[in-house]
DNA sequence: TTGCTCAGAA
């Protein structure tokens, strides 16, 4: 065996870098340090392999002559991975200016994961043609790393285009396009490419299902998520740690606790990821003793608490008004496991006080956070003085968030709300003005329905719907009906001393999103059913009452949540006691 | 030597 072909055998079997460096002294003095199969293989050790050392793959890198493709490919893959991934892309124009080797699907597959993780929009958009000048538009990994790149620069669209013109697609394609989506907060989009991914044979695995539970989450599409559960058992993928946890997520922020623990219970293995999905579940349903409970046993289990576990566990106290636990755990969490809260929990404390009343206590909060500049944690404190009609330090909160540039329609909602409750007309009428004037923009009310496994998404005044005119006509109809039996339309916003929303400002009529889910909802499900509707705005007053009527005079239990918290509507009469 | 997965207050 000549020298070459031991160093190389040695180098298969090398698993530590400090083999890989004697290894490398070997090769010195044996004059093979030129040679190019042995030195590409180095590089690749040392840039690719967990036990390698990307400074020491630059090294040998720079002593190579005229590196090959691989060589540059080992290097660009290593840093695409790395903690600094711009520096793959400057390897990736190095290549281009300096070197003969040309790029190959590997080249372009590395680089594209570098563009996505630094948000290097031109730099993506550059590769993609140099793709197609190289010939690389059919190879279904790049373009799968096309798609995920253009999403992660926000180019949706493009995205999708890329994708659709594919003209192979695995299931690791369809799997990316979902997850792209899903992550990138286009959760029915996602689920419409389910539809499409359906009819082309491919299959699913647990990637899918992953994908698919997380967007189910976000828009509390039970049926959907139900019917994902159901092929996760047929198929075998309940046993995934990743699939159960999606599964017990998608349940609580559906609002089925008794459901994800079902899955919880039947886990054979749980994760911290497990423990927090029923942390955070019970504590975004207020039960706060419920995630304090669990908390417990995830200790007992032996399992390390970690930030979220805390943020939802703060959540819970918060709703559920436990401030002295949640000063507890939020004190624990430096003193006991060493974590110092992030800019987050003192959001969470800062509701925590708010919402019980201490004003003062949650000004102070902000005070000793380590960013007063968050315009989140004075929002949170608007909130609070709009539920405890604090004018005085509703004030503070405002002046803070216009100082910091971060005023929103939402936030002069909030005040003229505080100057309602306490029979302000001036302070609303100041507050109309602002909002006129400076041309505020709301963001855009919706609501969303899932009827059958279709999710049918309503905004105010909606006509885009195939089937509005029936929509309406049902509507009038329920109006009508909740009129019998007492249902008072609220005539119009800031004049009543009421809970005004975003949506309120959007329109005088009384067709918010909401009426035209419930509408929907009442004619197309059958009799007895349950309807569950999913905002992203908070409820307003008007709904509120609108609904409870409803829930009466069809007898149907209505599930709305909202931005913040779920409403159950039985029988005229809501599980929020009308205090939200 | 390539690509895909789970948790968060307001």
């Amino acid at each position: 065996m000549s020298k070459s072909d031991t160093i190389l055998k040695l180098l298969q079997g090398c698993n530590s870098l400090q083999r890989l460096q004697k290894i490398h002294a070997h090769v010195i003095t044996n004059g093979l340090q030129h040679h190019p199969a042995i030195s590409t293989k180095l590089v690749h050790f040392c840039a690719v392999s967990v036990s390698g050392s990307l400074s020491y793959a630059q090294l040998l890198f720079h002593h190579i002559d005229n590196p090959q493709t691989q060589a540059w490919n080992s290097i660009i893959r290593g840093f695409a991975n790395s903690p600094s991934p711009l520096q793959s892309i400057l390897y990736y124009n190095d290549m281009f200016s300096s070197s003969v080797s040309r790029p190959d699907n590997f080249t372009f597959s590395f680089v594209l994961k570098a563009c996505e993780r630094v948000k290097a929009e031109n730099k993506c958009r550059e590769v993609h043609g140099t793709i197609i000048r190289c010939g690389y538009e059919r190879d279904v990994v790049v373009c799968t790393n096309l798609v995920r790149s253009y999403v992660g620069n926000g180019f949706i669209g493009v995205a999708k285009k890329v994708f659709d013109d594919m003209s192979e697609r695995d299931l690791v394609s369809w799997n990316s396009m979902i997850s792209c989506y899903s992550q990138a907060g286009f959760h029915y989009e996602a689920l419409k490419v389910y539809d499409e991914m359906k009819n082309e044979n491919v299959g699913l695995d647990g990637f899918t299902l992953v994908g698919l539970l997380s967007s189910c989450a976000h828009v509390g599409a039970l049926n959907v998520g139900v019917n994902l559960h159901r092929i996760a058992c047929e198929e075998g993928f309940v046993k995934n740690v990743y699939v159960g946890n999606a599964l017990i997520d998608m349940y609580a922020k559906c609002g089925c606790l008794d459901d994800a623990f079902c899955v919880f219970d039947s886990m054979q293995k749980q994760d911290v990821f497990t423990w927090n999905s029923m942390i955070v579940g019970y504590g975004v349903h207020g039960h706060g003793d419920g995630a304090i409970s669990f908390f417990r046993q995830m200790l007992m289990a032996g399992v390390q608490p970690n930030s979220i576990t805390f943020l939802g566990l703060l959540c819970g106290c918060s709703h559920q008004g436990l401030v002295e636990e949640g000063v507890e755990y939020f004190h624990m969490m430096n003193t006991k496991f060493n974590m110092k809260p992030g800019i987050k929990h003192y959001g969470c404390m800062v509701d925590l006080f708010g919402r019980a009343g201490k004003l003062e206590k949650a000004l102070d909060m902000i005070g000793t956070s380590p960013s007063q500049d968050d315009p989140v944690l004075w929002r949170t404190l608007l909130g609070s003085c709009k539920i405890h009609k604090n004018v005085k330090i509703g004030e503070i909160a405002m002046r803070n968030l216009v100082q910091l540039g971060a005023s929103n329609a939402g936030d002069y909602i909030l005040l003229a709300a505080i100057y309602a409750g306490v029979k302000d007309t001036d302070g609303i009428a100041k507050m109309r003005k602002l909002i006129k004037s400076q041309g505020i923009k709301t963001s855009p009310g919706w609501s969303w329905i899932e009827v059958g496994d279709q999710i049918h998404k309503f905004v105010v005044d909606d006509k885009s719907h195939p089937d509005f005119f029936e929509i309406y006509h049902k509507l009038r109809e329920v109006i009508n009906q909740a009129a019998l039996l007492g249902y008072v339309p609220e005539e119009s916003l800031i004049s009543v001393a009421g809970l005004i929303t975003e949506e309120c400002l959007e329109t005088s009529t009384s067709y918010h999103s909401e009426k035209l889910a419930i509408a929907f909802g009442l004619a197309r499900t059958p009799k007895g059913t349950s309807i569950r509707i999913v905002k992203n705005l908070r409820v307003c007053k008007d709904c509120h009452s609108f609904t409870k009527y409803v829930s009466k005079a069809f007898n149907r239990e209505i599930i709305v949540r909202d931005r913040v918290r779920f409403h159950h509507f039985k029988g005229g009469v809501c599980s929020c006691k009308d205090y939200w």
